[in-house]
DNA sequence: GGCGTCATGTAACACGTTACATGATTAG
DNA sequence: CTAATCATGTAACGTGTTACATGACGCC
């Protein structure tokens, strides 16, 4: 399980509350992990109790006052543990290729615009990527200046993970590209 | 939920026992989804409790009797209506993804080995892929005479499935290369 | 005699999703 | 005054994983 160490990570790249860290897993982090708040709180919680993280109320004005997050040295050393540990390489699950396979015991032609929604979404996403990358990774290496070498660290990986992401939302928008001729094939009508 | 879904493909392609489906699910619906034999029992005995497959005992020789699964009318509507119901794109969830950009705080170089390994199996996959493209869908384009309009839907479509897993370990390959030469700058000793 | 395959299951637990609940502040 | 945002949580349920259990047959 890695929920747990995507919390980490996030919260090593800048400490948290859980409300914040529910809000970067539909954006960033969520570009290869998602959450709910219920399941970031809950997990929070454990990693609290846990010692694997330090939690700071943090008075605010104008808004409810917050908890923030870090990651205490226990935590430190999970993730160093965990990052140690070899993984299987999972495989996916795509609801959308049991349809299509699914789709020649039906209609075939009725799944064209269930697969046109979702090349469009991929399409969104990819934009979305693309403009994180102009955003964030164009023009100077370093945002800040000074401490250099692990900023560069940070940034360079967390580009290289966004480039996954478009990578794999090309894949997926050429992918439906591919489906949607052979979809067509079946003629209407059929 | 789409197991369920999954397993009525599965069975409308062909009938089979708990046993030959977990075995499936392994293999070429494995492609994009997987589950154990566990979840599979358990799933398949909820469907023929709901009337959505039918059950019949086959007895074998030399082997334990199996019960062999097939659709009933109940479980084609069910499938039909999941088919006409519009699905949300998913995300992906990559464990690796966690692990490169949590690198930046351990060290960046011990994760080489790890994305190696990865990328083998990724390779791995792809020329199993593409064996099984060879085998079944080059050649004559029916490999049943007669019957030939929904067989070819079915053929087609598999095909189709096919082609985006060929496409998504592809993918994953040129990334992992990326993703190697991007540690690989952070140098042996830093 | 032991290991691998065929075949089916139970039980406990971990993880993820959905719905519900509360309460303050700010923008329209 | 209504809706959205900030902030945190509980409860119930569904799905997925791991471990354990049984038993027959065939191969080495």
């Amino acid at each position: 399980m890695a929920l747990e160490h995507a919390i980490l990570v996030s919260l090593l790249e800048k400490p948290a509350s859980g409300y914040e860290l529910a809000r970067r897993f539909d954006r960033s982090i969520g570009y290869f992990w998602t959450a709910t708040h219920q399941q970031i709180y809950r997990v929070l919680k454990r990693m609290e109790d846990d010692g694997w993280v330090d939690a700071r109320d943090v008075p605010q004005q104008g808004r409810p006052d917050k908890k923030e997050y870090s990651v205490a040295d226990l935590g430190r050393a999970a993730l160093s543990s965990w990052l140690h540990d070899p993984i299987e390489p999972e495989s996916v699950r795509h609801d959308l290729a049991v349809k299509i396979r699914g789709a020649a015991f039906d209609d075939p032609t009725a799944l064209i615009r269930e697969v046109e929604r979702h090349r469009q979404a991929h399409r969104d996403r990819l934009a979305h990527y693309l403009a994180g990358q102009a955003r964030d990774f164009t023009g100077p290496k370093a945002p800040t200046a000074g401490a250099q070498a692990p900023l560069d660290a940070e940034r360079e990986l967390q580009h290289a993970v966004l480039r996954g992401g478009i990578a794999y939302e090309r894949m997926m928008i050429d992918w439906l590209d591919d489906v949607l001729a052979t979809l067509a094939r079946f003629g209407p009508g059929r």
